[in-house]
DNA sequence: TCTGGGGTCCTAGGACCC
DNA sequence: TCTGGGGTCCTAGGACCC
């Protein structure tokens, strides 16, 4: 028996929860973001197949996607929907002989051992579309890192091995905001470094890097174009270390009264996210976005430990009140840091 | 073209202490 | 009047992911 991890991805799962209720849906591009407004601010959070043949993915702003695809169906975001058919996804996956890591609504890792990953792979989609109508890739690989990235080539509805013998002749020529981890800055500052592919990356020198981008993110940038990756799949139930509200708003705020009383808002919707948690929260941060799009931060510790509304919510206050400049705000938030 | 909401982890600078 | 070398903690910002 060998170890395999085992990566199961929901195919654009949000789109294709929407269309086990809209069947009449199917075949058409559907976009599914913000309030279903595409005039209003807001992203794209899933788009089906045929929206993605006009452009439009994740991140896009609802209102480029419907200038690229006039035509697509506009869907507001429904979480209770997605978490409701997430869990049963994650109830059909557990059913497998295997340590299990959920990462999202839509994702899990699956420690295994198997001789034969493929047939479980495929008996993992069988299962889940069966119970769930829904279907998954299954990426294969000896780490979490390799099955991960094994899911891009199996995507939609297929498996994919992906191990060091097949490594570089799948990546070594692809640029390297390919990896899992690196996005466009790491990506545009090792292209300044004269690094431009995943293979290019792998034979880099960590010392070089580690200079260049820090202790850490150095010589894991390495470790990471090589495909190795030694952190485990973690069984344990997920522990939150933080739990924030924030909202963008249609509008820009320019009255510093509104801005304290949305800010005392937020903290009173975070103060009962953190009570749920049963853990005190030990520090509290604000966030304020002005226009256009610049953002800052400033925190304020709680002098001990408290899941208490009123003091979570003047914590807030206090730090609102490091912000001294009165311009126009495009959003606010509020997050409370939890005891570890 | 305008850029959500909810998270995590790392970096860098300053404070502070010995 | 000119001030080392380390360690740790706190804070704000940055980058990334789903």
């Amino acid at each position: 028996m060998t170890r395999w991890v085992l990566h199961v991805d929901l195919d654009q799962f949000v789109a294709a929860v929407e269309l086990l209720r809209r069947p009449e849906l199917r075949g058409r591009p559907v976009v599914v973001g913000g309030d279903g407004d595409p005039t209003k601010r807001g992203v794209v959070s899933t788009a089906s197949y045929e929206a993605r043949a006009y452009g439009v993915h994740s991140g896009l702003p609802l209102r480029t996607a419907a200038r690229r695809c006039p035509d697509a169906v506009f869907l507001p975001v429904d979480r209770e929907a997605y978490e409701a058919a997430s869990s049963e996804v994650m109830a059909t996956l557990r059913e497998i002989d295997a340590v299990m890591e959920v990462v999202g609504w839509d994702e899990a890792f699956l420690g295994v051992g198997s001789d034969d990953p493929e047939r479980t792979a495929q008996e993992i989609r069988r299962r889940v579309r069966e119970s769930t109508d829904l279907d998954c890739t299954v990426g294969i690989g000896r780490n979490k890192l390799q099955a991960k990235q094994a899911t891009g080539f199996g995507k939609p509805a297929g498996v994919f091995r992906l191990t060091e013998e097949t490594w570089f002749e799948m990546l070594g020529e692809r640029p390297t905001d390919a990896l899992w981890g690196i996005g466009p800055k790491t990506a545009r500052r090792l292209a300044g470094l004269g690094i431009d592919t995943v293979g290019q990356l792998a034979a880099a020198d960590p010392v070089v890097l580690a200079a260049k981008l820090g202790p850490t993110t150095g010589p894991w940038l390495v470790r990471l174009a090589h495909g190795q990756d030694r952190s485990p799949v973690v069984g344990t139930p997920y522990v939150a270390r933080s739990r924030s509200r924030e909202t963008t708003y249609q509008h820009d705020l320019d009255d510093w009264g509104q801005v304290r009383r949305e800010v005392a808002g937020l903290a009173r919707r975070v103060a009962h996210d953190v009570a749920i948690e049963r853990r005190p929260a030990t520090r509290v941060v604000v966030k304020v976005r002005y226009a256009p799009f610049i953002t800052h931060t400033h925190g304020h510790a709680l002098a001990t430990p408290t899941a208490e509304v009123t003091a979570i919510e003047q914590a807030a206050l206090a730090a609102l009140d490091r912000f001294t400049e009165r311009r126009p705000v495009r959003l606010l938030g509020v997050r409370a840091e939890l005891v570890r």
